[in-house]
DNA sequence: ATGGCTACGATCCGTAGA
């Protein structure tokens, strides 16, 4: 099984790159953030011609998330369960027998902002909400756009990005509690290129400079993560005419 | 120099992203 997640900066802008992506990355799933459209606009039939089924949780002008499968999905489940929200930030669905979330975690602004007060109560409902599922589901993954750079080497400057929303302390100790609950970061199981980013800053010539940050993520619960075979961010979809400034990330398991 | 893009929905600028 291949799943993959991707931050897409609007679905209507680059839904001919999903295509095209779809068309050659082989994947089982994907995982889609910032859709930036409601689900009646949402391009169920073209997706399907393609040979995916959709599940959405679709917002208009920000957020909004989806999982795309070319295998059946189960037990679709929209948002955090209990968990009052105006955003649309979360999906889920069984794959394969595997509990897939796809979520897009809130940005934060800066340290000082009240969106910074709601990413840090929102992590504190997502590490509820996998701490729930991981007593229930053997294989769970969790894919999206975490907005948290988790170390500093996911840092293409440490120094200058120190204390800033991403990489400040109380993010990281939300990031450390889902791994202290058992949560693997894939990536990170296998030798990887120095400076792997995924994300690139459209000003100041960020990916020609790779100025960016590791910030989209696949963690797999600990028997899924046993089952990891690869994981690597694929950067060719950032250098296409009008790219996102997310590139995919790319996860195989053995089930 | 704390900016520099990009998308969106409102107009021809403000909000948001990261």
């Amino acid at each position: 099984m291949r799943i993959a997640t991707w931050n897409v900066n609007s679905l209507n802008v680059r839904l001919q790159h999903v295509l095209d992506w779809l068309a050659t990355a082989d994947v089982d799933a994907l995982c889609l953030q910032e859709l930036k459209l409601p689900a009646e606009k949402y391009p169920f039939d073209t997706l399907r011609e393609a040979g995916y089924e959709s599940a959405v949780n679709g917002q208009k002008t920000y957020n909004g998330v989806a999982i795309v499968s070319r295998l059946p999905m189960q037990d679709i489940q929209a948002d955090i369960p209990d968990y009052a929200d105006e955003q649309r930030r979360v999906i889920a669905a069984t794959i394969a027998g595997v509990r897939i979330v796809c979520a897009y975690f809130p940005n934060g602004q800066s340290l000082e902002s009240d969106k910074y007060r709601y990413k840090l109560d929102w992590l504190d409902a997502m590490n509820g909400y996998i701490g729930r599922l991981l007593a229930q589901h053997e294989r769970l993954a969790l894919l999206g756009d975490y907005n948290i750079a988790p170390e500093d080497r996911d840092v293409h400057d440490p120094a200058a990005w120190e204390g800033q929303v991403l990489v400040s302390p109380k993010e990281r100790a939300a990031w450390s509690t889902l791994i202290g609950q058992g949560m693997v970061d894939c990536f990170r199981l296998f030798e990887q290129p120095e400076k792997t980013f995924s994300w690139w800053d459209y000003r100041m010539l960020g990916f020609r400079r790779n100025a960016g940050l590791r910030i989209d993520h696949i963690l797999a619960s600990s028997a899924l993560a046993g089952r990891c075979q690869a994981c690597v961010v694929d950067r060719a979809p950032r250098k296409l005419d009008k790219p996102s400034d997310h590139a995919p990330v790319v996860a195989d398991f053995s089930v």
